[in-house]
DNA sequence: GCAAGGTC
């Protein structure tokens, strides 16, 4: 009897054996691919595990131009990363001739899904068919078990809820991309990378509100008045924001000359609970706040900690911290570090965490495991530190503040000030990230009188509301319910990719806008969150027999192939905005001529340059040197945009024109001078004026890439330096390529 | 090349 279990990841793989037998092995497939064994009873059970999807939906023949026959293949096929490969191998050999297959997975639609499309895909043999389900909701010793003793049939209404999401979103996103791309390609014949999708364009459609908010909002002045007293006293007149002029004009007028009196001073102390344990999305939006971290780059570090064995496993929701974690156990763990151990010290004798409210049905929130790590890169030495002490600070003691409340009245006007000191660190003295307040407290009494310095009027402005950062945007996503914690960060670095936005707080280029615009027009449903509901809707439909997955997505492709015979008749206009938006995105500058420089990438030379939009007709251009970033400020000699560059000396950067003669003589640049034949190949040498300096270079480039300094020059020919000219080759070639337009 | 969803 061989009995084959498959879990959706390797973690869980690990707790599955260990629950079921104390004899359970672990044992690598080609020293690789690590798995568990073990025999009881004239059983064997070999426990394995898939690494989330290892199948993926492709279109099935190439010929379908429409993406609606689609089919599952193995992930490495049509994906980047390939590690799939592997795990598929061990599945297919490590269960051949099994004769019960147990599917072992997160009890979830997704996690129902990978197991089955291991069990048919990689197991064979109608296994899928055959296989019993495990339901768990904890990969603790006791929920495993129960599960393993209660297996029911695998709820195929799952798996096809599973199916017809991941097909309904092929449709809309692989399909709608497409067409925005054929549009744009239809009326420009340029091609630019474009996409669209049930989450993606919804985010984007968040931002693009925000900005057209900030960009129609109108200011309004206002004016605060603020009262300047000893001990650095700078009181704000009650009203706040004074929205009229001759009220703050009269406030000014009568408060001139005169003192204050203290009208009260009320001191109180308020509690501060310590924080919550991380989930995902916490600790993302800490690292981004603490270190300026995007979320993406938190989750790869916090990924690397867990894959290393230091943290716990990171795409949780959960802010709880079950007791069967074995606090005690983590924290001796923890302090054997010097450091660390300062702060265990003083905890109480009894732990017991602050807990958030959410919960995830798989995974506690985000915790050290107790071991210590060694060579960590340094993202993720600042992550590690930022989940122990966040860690230790949620068993620590009630933080205590003090604040000070002062009002006072100049001239029958009243203001007010506060201060705010810690009175008692507790939990703050664990967690080094938090900046405490520390306010002096002016030795002042009611009935005081205090002398008024200065009545200061500042007038201001309303701003508009405030652009989302990544940090924030993430959040707004788990709000909406867009998205799921483990692709969020993945669906925010799409749209920087694709020049939709830019900026730590957000802007929307003027392709994002548009691309919100068109798609408003077309499908008005993919911009809103009204799809994603809809889905929802109708997928829940197949688990309580109310829909067929063939009828979803039977209206699903009738749905689309509206949309895209929409996009298809439009789709000049459509490509021409598109191709406009994108290029007004590139816009740095203008150029002499009175067209647009634009910033441009050639792909036969592999270099990002400035032409101008009025290209053939103008042919102005100007190379970028690799790293070099556009300015917004603009060259005082000859009014071009100005670009930052690399020192020469590597070390710093410099503020340069965009044009590297600017200021210079230009007519050796029309001509160069031939100062010789090339050593190479032949053909004329020309002497050339870089940003660097003068320098000889082969008139035969970009074939031959000779290049020397002047000086050189007399010594060519000559055997015994060869050697000199060829070092020196190294550093003269990126020159030349910077020259090269 | 285009999605969104798992995961190392």
């Amino acid at each position: 009897m061989h009995e084959v279990i498959i879990s959706e990841k390797p973690k869980s793989a690990e707790k599955i054996a260990k629950a079921l037998s104390p004899n359970a092995q672990k044992k690598k497939y080609n020293r690789k691919i690590n798995y568990w064994e073990f025999e009881e009873n004239g059983k064997k059970t070999t426990v394995l595990s898939a690494v989330g999807h290892l199948y993926s939906l492709t279109s099935a023949s190439s010929r379908d131009r429409l993406g609606f026959d689609l089919t599952w293949v193995p992930a490495y096929e049509v994906e980047k990363q390939k590690y799939t490969r592997d795990y598929i191998n061990a599945i297919k050999k490590l269960s051949k001739g099994a004769d019960k297959f147990v599917h072992a997975c997160d009890y979830d639609v997704e996690g129902t899904l990978i197991g089955y499309n291991a069990l048919k895909y990689a197991c064979g043999n109608n296994a899928e068919a055959k296989a019993s389900r495990m339901k768990f909701s904890t990969l603790t010793k006791k929920d495993i078990v129960e599960a393993y003793n209660t297996m029911r049939d695998i709820d195929i209404r799952q798996v096809d809820h599973g199916i017809a999401r991941h097909m309904l979103d092929y449709y809309y996103g692989m399909n709608i991309s497409s067409a925005l791309m054929k549009a744009v390609r239809a009326s420009s014949s340029r091609f630019i990378s474009l996409s669209a999708g049930r989450v993606q364009t919804p985010t984007l459609s968040i931002l693009v509100d925000r900005e057209k908010e900030i960009q129609s909002f109108v200011p309004e002045p206002y004016w605060m008045i603020k009262a300047k007293s000893d001990y650095d006293i700078i009181a704000d007149h009650v009203e706040g924001k004074i929205f009229d002029e001759e009220r703050a004009k009269k406030i000014y007028a009568d408060c001139q000359g005169a003192d204050a009196d203290v009208t009260s001073v009320k001191v109180t102390e308020s509690i501060r609970k310590p924080p919550i344990p991380f989930n995902l999305g916490g600790l993302q939006s800490e690292a981004h706040t603490v270190f300026g971290f995007s979320p993406k780059r938190t989750q790869v570090a916090a990924q690397n900690l867990y894959v290393g064995g230091y943290t716990s496993y990171p795409r949780t929701s959960s802010q709880k911290l079950p007791e069967s974690l074995d606090f005690k156990n983590i924290f001796a763990g923890l302090a054997k570090d010097p450091e660390f151990k300062k702060h265990i010290f003083d905890l109480p004798a009894k732990l017991k965490p602050n807990e958030g409210k959410k919960t995830d049905a798989a995974h506690p929130a985000i915790h050290p495991t107790g071991v210590l790590p060694s060579n960590l890169s340094a993202d993720e030495a600042k992550i590690y530190s930022l989940i122990v002490y966040r860690f230790i600070s949620v068993f620590s003691e009630n933080s205590k503040l003090e604040t000070m409340k002062v009002n006072l009245k100049v001239a029958d006007e009243k203001f007010t000030f506060s201060r705010k000191r810690v009175s008692y660190e507790g939990w703050l003295k664990h967690y080094p990230f938090k900046k405490q307040e520390n306010d002096a407290f002016p030795p002042i009494n009611k009935g005081d009188q205090l002398k008024i310095h200065k009545i200061l009027v500042e007038e201001k402005e309303t701003k508009p509301p405030a652009r989302y950062n990544e940090a924030s945007l993430i959040k707004e996503l788990e709000k909406r319910e867009l998205g799921t914690k483990a692709t969020r960060a993945d669906i925010v670095a799409k749209l920087y990719d694709r020049k939709y936005i830019e900026g730590k707080k957000i802007e929307v280029k003027p392709l994002g806008i548009n691309i919100i615009d068109t798609l408003n027009e077309y499908c008005k449903d993919l911009t809103s969150e009204e799809l994603t509901r809809e889905f929802e809707r109708e997928l829940e439909g197949i688990d309580t027999d109310k829909y067929t997955k063939e009828q979803i997505l039977e209206n699903g492709e009738k749905e689309v192939k509206t949309i895209l015979a929409e996009i298809n008749q439009n789709k000049k206009q459509i490509g021409e905005k598109l191709y406009g938006a994108y290029q007004e995105t590139n816009v740095v500058g203008e150029c002499s001529c009175g067209g647009k420089l634009i910033k441009r990438y050639s792909p036969r030379t592999k270099n990002t340059f400035v032409g101008c939009s009025n290209f053939p007709k103008c042919k102005v251009t100007y190379s970028l040197p690799k790293g070099a970033n556009m300015l917004k400020k603009t060259c005082p000699t000859c009014g071009l945009p100005m670009i930052s560059i690399k020192k020469a000396s590597g070390k710093g950067r410099d503020h340069v024109c965009l044009d590297s003669n600017c200021g210079k003589d230009v007519s050796r640049r029309q001509a160069p001078e031939v100062v010789g034949k090339c050593p190479e190949c032949g053909k004329d040498l020309l002497k050339r004026s870089g940003r660097y300096g003068e320098f000889v270079g082969c008139s035969g480039f970009p074939r031959c890439r000779f290049t020397c300094s002047v000086d050189e020059l007399n010594n060519l020919g000559k055997d015994k330096n060869k050697e000199d000219v060829k070092e020196n080759k190294g550093v003269s070639k990126k020159i030349v390529r910077s020259e090269a337009k």
